[in-house]
This record gives C-alpha cells, sequence and structure tokens, in this order.
DNA sequence: TAAAATAGAACTATATAAGTCCTGTATTTT
DNA sequence: AAAATACAGGACTTATATAGTTCTATTTTA
C-alpha cells in the first residue's frame, strides 16, 4: 500500500483550519490550533514547524505571535503538502535524491521516473479547497479518541 | 516521502525476468528467478506467491512446474503490480477498507477520494513494458550488495 | 514411491514513523 | 529593562509496519 504519513493527514486539517477565517487572513497559535483541531498539542508544534520551514505558513515569534497561510488555498497543493510534510514525492528511496551511491548501475534510477512524474501531476492537480470542500455527513456526537484524525466540520 | 515497499520494486524485476523470454511465454521455478535477478530466494519465493495470487502469474507443482505471466507484460500495469503487492491503492488506510469503525465521522473518508482517484489513473497508465524499456547505461561491473535492487539489464 | 516444486502460515529482527521533551531565541507588553 | 509569551530546533523514547527467514503441507512427474 502506498501511505502517506499521519502527520500529512493531520497538516490537511491544520490547514484547512487557518484557511477558514477571513478568507486565509487568519493567524493562530499553535495552542490554539491544536485545542481547535483536537490533536495533541506537541504533534501540532511539529508539523506547523515543518510547514512554515516549507513556506506554506508564515510565522510571527512573541506575545501575539501565531501561524498563518502566505498564500490562497487554491494556490496550494496536495503535492505541495505532501512535499513539506515527508520530503520529495518518489515512490523510490533514490529515485530523486542527490547524493546517489549506486549511481549509475542503480536500475531503480530510471525504472520508476515516468512513474513518479505521472504521481507529481496527479498530486498537483488537487488543491487544498478540494479537500476543504468535502464535508463529512454525520457530524461526530462525541469526542474522537486521542489520536484520530478529528477534523470535523461542524 | 510516499514510499511503495521494497518487494514491489523486486516485483517488477522478476516480472521483467519473466517478460523477457519468447514473448512472456517463458516458465521458471523459484530458485531459477532467484538466481537470475540475484534477490535472495527466500524473499522471491513469496513475491511469487503474491503475484500468484494476485492472477499476474500462473503456477503448476511438480517437477517441472514454475512460474509464468498470465497475460503479455503490455497489459500489466504498475497499479496492478502495487495492488498485488501492498494492497488497494490508497494514499490513508481507511479510504478503501470496508471495514472503518470510524465510518460516518471519520474525516479522511471523504477528504482525500479525489487524490487516490487520481493517483489510480496515474499507476495504470503505465505498464511493465514502460518500466522495462528503461535500460542503464553502464552495467554493474561488480556484485550488488544483497539486499539492494540487483535487476540490470545485460 | 521418491524427488521436485509450489502453498501457506508463523515467527523474528530491523527500520521507520510517531510522539514527547528540553533548551534556545525572538518579540511584545508592562 | 524585565517578564511573559510564542516559535525554532534537536534529542530521545516508544510503537508499528516491513523485511526476511523457516517450517510444514500439498501437488505433480519420472
Amino acid at each position: 500500500m502506498i501511505k502517506l504519513s499521519r502527520f500529512t493527514d493531520y497538516a490537511v486539517v491544520i490547514l484547512a483550519e487557518l484557511a477558514r477565517g477571513e478568507a486565509g487572513r487568519l493567524r493562530l497559535a499553535a495552542s490554539d490550533i491544536a485545542a481547535r483541531t483536537n490533536l495533541p498539542e506537541p504533534t501540532v508544534a511539529k508539523i506547523l514547524k515543518s510547514l512554515t520551514r516549507a513556506g506554506i505558513l508564515s510565522s510571527t515569534r512573541g506575545v501575539n505571535g501565531g501561524y498563518g497561510l502566505t498564500r490562497m488555498a487554491e494556490k496550494i497543493t496536495v503535492a505541495d503538502i505532501i512535499t513539506a510534510m515527508d520530503g520529495p514525492i518518489s515512490l523510490t528511496d533514490c529515485a530523486d535524491s542527490s547524493p546517489c551511491v549506486l549511481e549509475g548501475h542503480c536500475s531503480m534510477h530510471g525504472r520508476w521516473g515516468k512513474v513518479n512524474f505521472a504521481i507529481r501531476t496527479a498530486l498537483s492537480s488537487v488543491t487544498l479547497v478540494d479537500l476543504m470542500q468535502v464535508s463529512v455527513r454525520k457530524p461526530s456526537p462525541f469526542a474522537l479518541p486521542a489520536g484520530e484524525s478529528a477534523a470535523v466540520e461542524e
């Protein structure tokens, strides 16, 4: 199974929360985001840092600091989010990392190139907005267990 | 990073070996395949069983038994191979498995649907033949370390 | 009937991901 | 200027999934 890390799903939940308020102009502290999403705070903090390093979020320090989107949700693709959280999108370990020791006789190198390209194209065609438009039919009547993805549209 | 299991890459190597001889009519025993691909035999055996269960290979038991492709390499897609080795193609755990306990309020359920569809489409458009056409420029001058993907076109 | 080859399951070890915690740095308010 | 607030980054622990191995049963041909 091709799996993305749980963090990537959390990241979408977090980004969706930030994209909701005032056309993306919302600015929230890590603790607020954790509270709103019901995700554990240390985990949220870690994800926010990754998203900031990748340039999807901007951060401000100090007393009234927090995080906010750097661009509109329409401009944030699934490929952007996955890349931020998990590194380059590639089905194999070495297919895209430059320091490949087996360079020249590693059969993986060329083999998966077309597939990786196809995947990247597919993931670039879906944006954060697309992910947000899907609302859950029945809102959760009770609190989700800790550790579960917990973004339920109310 | 979105990763496929190493087994899936091995599977491609094995299938490529079987697709080479006589327009796919080759029939080889597990031990032969292990020898030709330089992959550990128990691992090869395991992969062959998975591919057989999935219907990509057929097997015959007994003294002159072995494995062979059930259809032409052009008809075997990357999606087929990945599904055979790693189960349904889905970026999340529950998005496609029927027994989802959180059914109804699991936010993942709808969220990744479009993305999964895009991925499956992309993977269905690449066939085993496409993967085989990529040959390595310099053949390996020495044996690859055990555990590395070791299919080098000679 | 003996040898060769696949089928399938159970088990162990290892690598990766997830989660937590600690220390440091920047900014704002009092 | 000092204190409080909030982000930055790294180290560490634990849990889980993957990879790999081994053993037993079944099937087929010589």
